[in-house]
DNA sequence: CGATGCTTTGAATCTCGTCAAGATGTGTGG
DNA sequence: CCACACATCTTGACGAGATTCAAAGCATCG
């Protein structure tokens, strides 16, 4: 009935491998409360580009990333599109303030994620406190993030904007070092998250090259030379 | 942070006269369960340009607002500014997820509030299961709340920012109607709320002024006049 | 290959920020 | 009551930063 196993500290179906996030759906669960989840758990599996749910479609679901990399997006009637966040194996996506989803998911790479269905997964919350007390605690850093992206929107110029990606990037995705941060999402994607242009990104990305804060090996990758002087900028604190 | 709005029904102790709110610390509370709250409350009276909280102090307290208007802010260790919401009668704040806060809560006007120290309300909240289910509506709120600014600073011009405050006052300040809306925050506050700068602030007002949007009668009241238009500049659907 | 999509670069334009000055308003002390 | 200080708001001139429009470079994929 399950083909796969339960694990939270190394990467696993419902677990991650996303090892720096304090805020997992699955921390502090015993054997027998992720045996439980797991049951009520189907996997999804998405190549690159597909949604793993959409805007104003019915919320049905709620998810958590297996594997891969996604974003979560706004899209306004008039077309204009706000990348909310990035997000990585072991992030928790799908709950709702109305029966239906306020924002898209899409994924930047093949990933699958584990879905639970709303009903059930709701009566697990109540079963099993821990559970529900990692759901608030994720709730309070999704907040803690979106203050975040406040800050940096109403006060950074574009370097800055960028090099705050850069850490965040460097704090919670998976195999991101400062000599190597993959990037697999594009440019547009980037520029519709920290609220510029993909000119503009473009050009501030030379910029921080040409300063000898990064280098870009190729357009999908690049190497933090000073790490200082990047954290600085990005820094909200 | 943010609003957390929280109002019974009627005006008194705990609640009071903001109208607008579905998301309500009080709602659906018996009276016994309402007079536990108000036993463990205590009246806190500040006068103009006092804080109710200071960023950094320790976090021993929640407070809802019962009169006057006040701002959430937060300050960077460089000294910039955001405001990241401006709270009204009714609304609820002080949780954090360190045991310090994380923002400052700064009256703009006289004001009181009622002070909850954290133990007893924590407390209260695990044999109210309705006051939990409260809170976590009230942070789903401030989470939709803290969502549209990162919309408006990230997609917005400097004119429509303000129309999106206009909306937001409207929405939820007591007494604020199209004929009349009072600005009880400074010009620099507003800067700090949509990240623009004071001149610009001014310059906006000005222009959608010209425009006749909007009369400003005196620098601290101003008037709809097309409310269709204000509304369609400050939407962020 | 040619087609398509993504990225970069260039030039013109626009918005907003910065610096400076003046206007308006409020509160205080003489 | 007036005069003065102080804070707030407005306006102007200028410059920096970001957007827009346009074109060209580079990949990948049929």
């Amino acid at each position: 009935m399950m083909p796969y196993k339960l694990i939270t500290q190394a990467t696993g179906p419902l677990g991650s491998s996303s090892s720096r996030s304090e805020y997992a759906l699955f921390k502090s669960l015993n054997e027998d409360e992720l045996q439980q989840l797991t049951e009520v758990s189907k996997l999804k599996v998405l190549s690159q580009k597909q949604h793993l749910l959409t805007q104003s479609s019915s919320a049905t679901h709620v998810f958590n990333i297996a594997s891969g990399i996604a974003l979560i997006e706004r899209i306004s009637m008039n077309g204009r599109r706000q990348v909310l966040a990035f997000i990585f194996p072991g992030d928790f996506v799908g709950l709702t303030q109305s029966d239906r989803y306020e924002y898209g998911v899409k994924a930047l790479t093949d990933a699958t994620a584990y879905a639970f269905r709303k009903p059930e997964f709701r009566g697990l919350t109540e079963t099993i406190p821990q559970l529900k007390k990692n759901i608030a605690d994720i709730g309070a850093n999704v907040l803690g993030h979106a203050l975040d992206q406040v800050f940096i929107l109403g006060q950074k110029k574009a370097e800055e904007r960028l090099c705050f990606l850069f850490v965040q990037l460097l704090e919670r995705m998976p195999e991101a070092t400062a000599e190597s941060i993959q990037l697999p999402m594009t440019r547009q994607d980037i520029a519709d998250y920290l609220g510029l242009t993909v000119e503009t990104v473009s050009r501030a990305l030379a910029k921080l090259k040409s300063d000898k804060l990064i280098a870009i090996p190729t357009p999908q990758k690049i190497t933090i030379i000073d790490l200082d002087k990047v954290s600085e900028l990005g820094d909200i604190e």
